[in-house]
DNA sequence: CCATGTACCTGAAGGC
DNA sequence: TGCCTTCAGGTACATG
C-alpha cells in the first residue's frame, strides 16, 4: 500500500509527535507482526530520530532501533490514552508517559523489527530516491550494469527505494518509457529524463500527502490527495491526456501495470510478450 | 543473474 | 441475496 510518499508522511508526523519519548515496551498481538531480534531492553530508551530509507520507518534509539514497514494495509496511530475501539491492531508501542503507537493492519504482512542496529534490516536496500545519495550518475552506472526490464528493476528496492506500483508507472509513462524496456538500453539522455520524472512525481505526492486508494490514512487518519494527480494508475480505458490514447492494463514483472500506447513506445525487437 | 509463480492475509468488488 | 473468483500501495522465497 504505502510507498515512499505515504510513508514520508507518516515519517514527519510521528516526528513531530514521539520524538524524546521514552519507551517502555512492545506489545504484540498478532505475534509475526512484532520481530524482536536483539536481546537488549527497550524500556527505558529514548526515541532519537524517526528515519526513512525507502519504505521503511526507522526510530533511532538510545541504543537500540525499530524499524517499521507499513507492506500493503499498515497503518499507525498515535493516541495519548488507551484506545480500545480499533479491529486489526497488531502490535502496540508504548511510552512511559501513557502515551502509545498503534499498528493497524488488515492484511498481517507489515513488520515492526527490534534491532541492535538499523543495517541489520537496511543493509540490502539502496539508496532513497529523494535522497541526495541517489544521484543521476549513480543511476545512469546501475542502470547499464543490469539485465532486468526496467519495471522490475525500479520495483526492486536494491538500486532506488521507495517506488512501489503506482509511482513507477506513473514515473515511466511521465518519462515516455514502457516498462518492458530493459534497463540497459536506456540511453544517457532517457535516463536523465526518468530521473527528473521519478524526483517529481515523489515531490509531488509527499507535497499533497500521499494517495489514498482504500487503505492508506496518516496518523490523523486523514487520507492523501495525490490520487487526483494519476495519470496512468488506475485510468485503464480512459484516454491519455497528452495523446488522447486509450490506457492499457497488463502484466508486467508480475504486478498490474498501465501503459498508454501511444506515449510509451518498446525500442525496436522489445515485445511484449 | 533474471523472470515468474507462490506464499503470506483479509476484505472489497464483480460475475453469475 | 449469496457464492465464487479475482484483485489489492509489498516482499521473500522457490523454481525454471
Amino acid at each position: 500500500m504505502p510507498e515512499l510518499p505515504e510513508v514520508e508522511t507518516v515519517r514527519r508526523e510521528l516526528q513531530s509527535m514521539i520524538i524524546a519519548k521514552e519507551v517502555s515496551s512492545v506489545q504484540p498481538v498478532w505475534m509475526k507482526t512484532f520481530q524482536n531480534q536483539c536481546h537488549q531492553t527497550l524500556r527505558g530508551q529514548i526515541v532519537k530520530t524517526v528515519a526513512r530509507l525507502g519504505k521503511y520507518i526507522v526510530l533511532e534509539l538510545s541504543e537500540t532501533a525499530l524499524i517499521i514497514h507499513l507492506r500493503m494495509t499498515g497503518q499507525l496511530i498515535y493516541r495519548n490514552q488507551p484506545h480500545p475501539e480499533h479491529d486489526y491492531i497488531r502490535a502496540i508501542v508504548h511510552f512511559a508517559d501513557g502515551s502509545a503507537l498503534y499498528f493497524k493492519d488488515i492484511r498481517k504482512f507489515g513488520r515492526i523489527y527490534h534491532v541492535c542496529h538499523p543495517e541489520d534490516i537496511l543493509y540490502k536496500v539502496g539508496p532513497d530516491a529523494l535522497g541526495e545519495e541517489w544521484s543521476l550518475t549513480t543511476f545512469r552506472n546501475v542502470l547499464n550494469k543490469s539485465s532486468m526490464n526496467i519495471k522490475a528493476f525500479l520495483l526492486s528496492q536494491r538500486y532506488i527505494s521507495g517506488l512501489g506500483n503506482i509511482y513507477t508507472d506513473e514515473s515511466l509513462y511521465r518519462a515516455g518509457i514502457h516498462p518492458k524496456e530493459a534497463a540497459s538500453r536506456i540511453t544517457a539522455e532517457k535516463a536523465e529524463t526518468l530521473y527528473e520524472a521519478i524526483r517529481f512525481i515523489l515531490n509531488r505526492a509527499v507535497k499533497y500527502m500521499g494517495s489514498t486508494i482504500s487503505d492508506y490514512r496518516d496518523l490523523n487518519g486523514d487520507s492523501g490527495q495525490n490520487q487526483k494527480f494519476f495519470e496512468v494508475y488506475k485510468r485503464e480505458g480512459q484516454p491519455c491526456r497528452r495523446c488522447g490514447s486509450i490506457i492499457i492494463k497488463n502484466i508486467i514483472a508480475s504486478r498490474s501495470t498501465r501503459i498508454c500506447p501511444g506515449c510509451q513506445t518498446e525500442s525496436i525487437g522489445v515485445h511484449a510478450s
